[in-house]
DNA sequence: ATAGATCCTACTAATATAATAGGATTTAGG
DNA sequence: CCTAAATCCTATTATATTAGTAGGATCTAT
């Protein structure tokens, strides 16, 4: 029941993003100024972003990266299997990329422990696979401008 | 959005636990050959279990594990909190144990992710802080007795 | 030609996971 | 009283994951 600090880094990042689409790329130098983040570790994700189709690159001066798809089509829960694997809990319960474990005496179909899992797993989906990276945009920017607000 | 091999190991064994609910106690050699556990690593699983008030030891001969309270008010939250931790994503996101992280940059109260980790957390705890430790057990002999009667 | 980018791979340090191991302590029952 | 069967406690190990750091090869707009 665990996202990385990767997983928040990308999402951090996304927002920028999506804010940007339809825009110049941006690069990781200056999306990890924006947000605080090693420069050399946030390449590394957004290169497995890319590698997922999350993102698209250009190279070279002026290059960076940019949204594969508008982010009103692109869901977090897209975006957290690209960096953490499987939304759930455990491989077997995973219906994106179901994964038994060999060492399991359980039956496969039957299991109780696979069928609570499903469960948690669809009320994890409910949310992430719902929520696009627009309504997430939209949101920081909400929280920001509150932010804003409050300072005087 | 993981779930380790111990918090599993633990549900497993709990099952066993409520069913002898009322009975004498268990002894961790006892399940781990029930469910084919490394008895030495189950007896550390029983220890946690114990020190966060799920269980209650006996020691000596004739000594084993019962729950402390009945199965039918144990949830499988209560459980796998004391194995895994919060049920949270991220730790800023707990409701039973908050924790901010030193080196987030965001605002606490006003935080965009730790409230879309809030929803997710609260999806979570919709499933595990409501199944119960009898239900789950119940789950699971039905779930055998379908395998017992899908063998002829 | 070069500055500014991605891309790729290797390395490291710290932490978590999944055990294994060995014994100290407790207690029921003979 | 003795012993077998238990919990209890702590240390060690092996492996994997996480969170970076580092160094350069490659590409491309200007």
């Amino acid at each position: 029941m665990k996202v990385s600090k990767k997983g928040i880094y990308a999402l951090r990042v996304l927002r920028h993003l999506a804010e940007n689409y339809g825009r110049k790329p941006l690069s990781a130098a200056y999306l990890a100024g924006l947000e605080g983040i090693p420069a050399k570790y946030l390449e590394q994700v957004l290169s497995t972003l890319r590698k997922s189709g999350i993102l698209v690159s250009e190279r070279g001066k002026e290059g960076g990266y940019v949204l594969r798809i508008p982010p009103e089509e692109m869901t977090l829960g897209d975006i957290l299997r690209a960096i953490e694997g499987p939304l759930a809990p455990i491989p077997c319960a995973s219906r994106t990329m179901p994964h038994t474990d060999p060492d399991c005496p359980y039956p496969y179909d039957t299991c109780w422990l696979r069928q609570l899992m499903l469960r948690v797993r669809d009320n994890i989906s409910e949310i992430l696979d719902n929520e696009t990276l627009a309504e997430m945009a939209a949101d920081a920017r909400k929280a920001e401008q509150k932010q804003q607000g409050d300072k005087h």
